[in-house]
DNA sequence: ACAGGCATGTAAATAGTTACATGATTCG
DNA sequence: CGAATCATGTAACTATTTACATGCCTGT
């Protein structure tokens, strides 16, 4: 069974209870997005083919008087979620406009350089600052549901964004500090 | 000038020396490639669309017999990717699929969670020990071309790749920590 | 009454990978 | 001589984003 690698966070994400693709959304959007994002055009279909290969049911669960589908792994879609799980991580990778900026900065003065840092900082704290705002309900959900590791996942959200703040920091000052002997440019 | 991502990495290779589509693609594959990847697939057709807008332009440079097409930067070149290097950064994107798969951890056994982690861990310290063996040449070419932001970039993936490590190595202690009073599960 | 959120979907465009084809040259 | 590397490219596929269309429901 190939599925494709949205598949998986779909499975993931009805695995505990039933869910509209909308929640879905919504619920990646406030979770792994910073990590693996979906839309709306990967997840309806998705859900369609999940269902067409009998990994999610649908069942109509409408609100009031809007309709509404919410999807729930069978046992098949479990085992298929369970033996993902099992396998090593194969996908790693990052898009970092700024790293990328850095890379070529010796075309520019080295202010310039400075400034990417700056902005990429900046960035990282609103992010940290962002992801810290979600930590008391990640924490109840925790208790809650017995479940520790969306918090241990956002947690090192949190580190992650803060130790790269701190390293542009760092490069800056680096950066700042061999220019200085040499004044103004 | 609306450019594809995959142009400004490509404006950035040559914006220092000519070079050939070919030697674009090794020179991303072992500098930007952990932060910024591109294929032939995307570099041969993006060099023939620079080199329409003016951006680059091709050189005959045969080696010996074999024909061999170098691009260099023209002047709107280099404007272009001093523009581009002069904005804020908009990409920071991330896929790890060892996240998502801690993320849903909770419907295995704590001990796959912790293979999960083990296997994270590995591999990131195996990214650090590659990077590594980059780290002399790299401070070679810092001081040949007095460009110091190579080096940095690569210092910045082999803390980060180290980091990582270590969170793992943390979490993994954590978790198994917290279910050693039920024995054995 | 209207804004905003809930809900489902699709079309089109863009991005990116993989695999292949082709052929020369170099090194052991 | 054969393998690896240099070199250029394309076709097919997969993935993903963006924008749009549609319409209901809830709170102000």
């Amino acid at each position: 069974m190939e599925l494709s690698p949205t598949a998986y966070v779909i499975l993931g994400m009805v695995s505990r209870e039933p869910r509209s693709g909308y929640e879905i959304k919504a619920l990646v959007d406030d979770t792994t997005r910073f990590f693996w994002a979906a839309s709306y055009g990967q997840i309806y279909p998705e859900l369609k083919r999940l269902s067409e290969a009998g990994l999610v049911e649908g069942v109509d669960a409408p609100r009031g008087e809007r309709k509404r589908t919410v999807y729930a792994i069978t046992a098949d879609g479990e085992d298929e979620l369970k033996a993902w799980l099992r396998q090593p991580p194969q996908t790693f990778e990052m898009r970092e406009e700024g790293l990328l900026k850095l890379f070529f900065a010796g075309v520019l003065p080295p202010e310039q350089a400075a400034e990417t840092l700056r902005a990429m900082r900046a960035h990282r704290l609103q992010v940290a600052e962002r992801l810290r705002t979600m930590e008391p309900k990640a924490e109840e959900k925790k208790l809650e549901k017995d479940d520790p590791y969306p918090l241990m996942v956002l947690q090192g959200g949190i580190e992650f964004a803060e130790w790269f703040a701190e390293w542009c920091e760092r490069m800056e000052t680096r950066l700042l500090g061999s220019t200085q002997t040499k004044r103004s440019s």
